[in-house]
DNA sequence: AGGTCTGAGTTGGTTTTTCCAACTTATGTT
DNA sequence: AACATAAGTTGGAAAAACCAACTCAGACCT
């Protein structure tokens, strides 16, 4: 657990969400289950992540409720454990989608896009915008971050 | 460097993003520096990170073309370096919202937000949201991943 | 000229994580 | 009974992070 103290909860919403996701591996096994995968031996192969790590990470990904184990049985086979994203789990896909936003646009790789957000019914694409409260949209370079409720001294 | 590979350039954006900011402390420091800090004595102090680890993300920072090593010289003072956001560590603040708005709304403080994410001008929240081509926007859980151009096989 | 201060690091040694390969466990099949 | 398989564990080596103490180069003071 990279960032978390034991004695007081990190203010900052940065720091709580890389507490959750920031480790190595976490956020690609996330990636992993958005695109479908529940099964340790999924990640495994697709990761090549260390089989220890995957499942400490895992169990850290479920108790963050992130991820929910489940049990399965398939044909002729003994129960088993799969993963399943919760609802907030599926929320990292904007993260996600921030991460492959800004390699396109920053860190183009020389082969094109390995991946590209859409929508589900019509697979058209889609980016992420700032968007104001009556739905204007703002450049990037428009936005900053201002202390909120939370902020006591610093940040 | 916590996924690059010496063959070959990862082909999925995910992990070619977090090659660049997925170490630890990585993203902290380029969101201190989305919030004016320049100085690596300004990043030492708000994160209370060693120096050591701070020299060696600096530099890394700086190679990867997201900070940029200026030369100040303050009033009685000696020449010293402090580090700015290029154009591509501004467009972090991307990654840095969505890390925010997925806290604020999974991961909620009981003190509240310690930031928010603001337009510039008027001070008015924005959010980010998933928007397509023709600018309808698109919910959250109708968004999902597909292969792109440069996948081959797996992504 | 010598001593002190300060920002920005570096160095050496310890602790923590990660990695890797080999092993285990609980079934189900042959 | 022997073998196969998914999902892990375990032990030891390598890498990364951490910490405290030290350096370095100019500015400033006496």
């Amino acid at each position: 657990m990279p960032f978390k103290s034991l004695v007081e909860e990190p203010r900052c919403q940065v720091v709580r969400t890389l507490d959750v996701v920031g480790e190595k591996w976490s956020l690609l096994i996330v990636r992993n289950a958005l695109r479908g995968q529940t099964r340790f031996s999924e990640f495994r192969d697709q990761l090549g992540i260390p089989t220890d790590i995957l499942s400490a990470r895992l169990a850290s990904l479920v108790e963050a409720g992130i991820l929910e184990k489940r049990v399965y049985r398939e044909e002729g086979s003994r129960e088993r454990f799969s993963y399943h994203l919760t609802e907030a789990g599926r929320g990292l896909n904007l993260v996600i989608a921030a991460l492959i936003q800004w390699g396109d646009e920053y860190n183009p790789s020389q082969w094109g896009s390995a991946s590209r957000m859409v929508e589900v019914g019509t697979d058209q694409p889609v980016t992420l915008q700032f968007v104001t409260a009556d739905s204007q949209f703002v450049p990037l370079e428009e936005v900053t971050a201002r202390p909120g409720p939370a902020s006591v001294v610093a940040w």
